[in-house]
DNA sequence: AAATTGACGTTAGCCCACTAACAACGATTT
DNA sequence: AAATCGTTGTTAGTGGGCTAACGTCAATTT
């Protein structure tokens, strides 16, 4: 959405790789607009255990939670890049202010907002699968979707950049569970892969795997 | 939110108990607003294997994910009455020409869209543990959260009605070891119930088993 | 060039959750 | 009252995914 807002609107800040943009105690008072990098939202429980619970692109909108919390309430969550990243910080009340002058601006959020919801909702319903071939197969399709990239013009394959351990904390499974799975997966055709390339995904396969597995 | 729209905005319809609102070849093109009863949202895979993604109470707003779709495109869930009810039937595009005259209700609008992503990706967070006691725990704290009964005044322990074939279907485990694993809780008090009583929660303790289980 | 780091690969053994099947119990219907 | 239905309770046995530990390989650092 918003990467053209008035940049006066809030602070330009700078993250090196790995810093916390937040933390579980920061309050919960401001959105972020992700002008370069990747940043991750990662929860973890009190012994450490870490999920990954989305991750943001280049032009997307962080933190936007805030919206539905009272103004005063925190965060509960990690917010993580994963390489240098820059955001464009606003106050919460500020950016209600510019919306209410901007309705296409308002607009545009709620389509974020929807948009989010589909994507959070597909990967509950993923995690719900308790077979990991299962798992690992619906998430590596809608990864393929959201985020992966077309061969030019080709319809089936499509390229994707990730690590075993980013699936295994997305898929709910072991990093060493995820290597075997994908290995299994790998023998069927349905994905391709080797040492430091990157991963392609075969989509209408792996979708016709899914619906008879 | 938004009970208190215009009714001859859309058009009345009536349910019993069971009954599909929608199903998922049906066009994404409209949404409801609940006046009486419950819907639940459900996914089913092609063998038949469904899961709740999300139950609607009377007075919310249902199938809003129309708003990111391309007009055209389907449902691809079910939305089933679970008792006799009664929706207001909003075509999409007579819902937002609406919403460009109401500025509140365009706020309330976004409010609605950021409490039910919090809720999904509290959701999705809680199927990433792979223990069914931490599961059925954190979904039970949630659910009474989000729709529990607190016994006037007291703020320890909540009401919920709910089965357990319900439980089974949101926290991804088998009805039979939804049983057992409530059980063991029992034991512990973190929750009480009989036979045809609703469940109570506990939910100072039950947070505190969580918190170091 | 050597060392370090981080990601990927592999396996043995164990434990937890599922499947399947049946029983108990209350509510509703006939 | 009998029958049907839906929910809850219980258990044996099995299988799949986890833990733990170690090996491989390429990239980056020193």
């Amino acid at each position: 959405m918003s990467r053209h807002l008035p940049a006066a609107l809030g602070r330009l800040r700078h993250y090196a790789k790995s810093d916390d943009i937040w933390r579980p105690e920061a309050p919960s008072d401001r959105v972020y607009l992700v002008q370069r990098g990747h940043v991750a939202v990662v929860y973890a429980d009190v012994q450490g255990h870490e999920v990954v619970l989305r991750t943001v692109e280049e032009g997307q909108l962080l933190g936007e939670l805030c919206f539905c919390t009272p103004e005063q309430s925190l965060r509960a969550t990690f917010a993580r890049s994963t390489v240098e990243t820059e955001v464009l910080e606003v106050k919460y009340s500020e950016f209600v202010n510019y919306l209410q002058g901007d309705l296409t601006a308002l607009q545009e959020l709620l389509f974020v907002f929807c948009t989010r919801l589909g994507e959070t909702e597909r990967r509950a319903e993923i995690l719900m699968y308790r077979s990991a071939d299962e798992r690992l197969s619906r998430l590596l399709l809608q990864l393929a979707e959201t985020r992966g990239h077309p061969h030019k013009a080709q319809p089936g394959p499509v390229t994707l950049h990730v690590s075993h351990d980013e699936l295994a904390q997305m898929a709910g499974m072991s990093r060493a569970h995820v290597t075997v799975t994908r290995g299994k997966l790998r023998e069927q055709g349905l994905v391709s892969y080797e040492r430091n390339r990157p991963l392609i995904v075969n989509m209408p396969q792996l979708a016709a795997h899914i619906n008879k597995a």
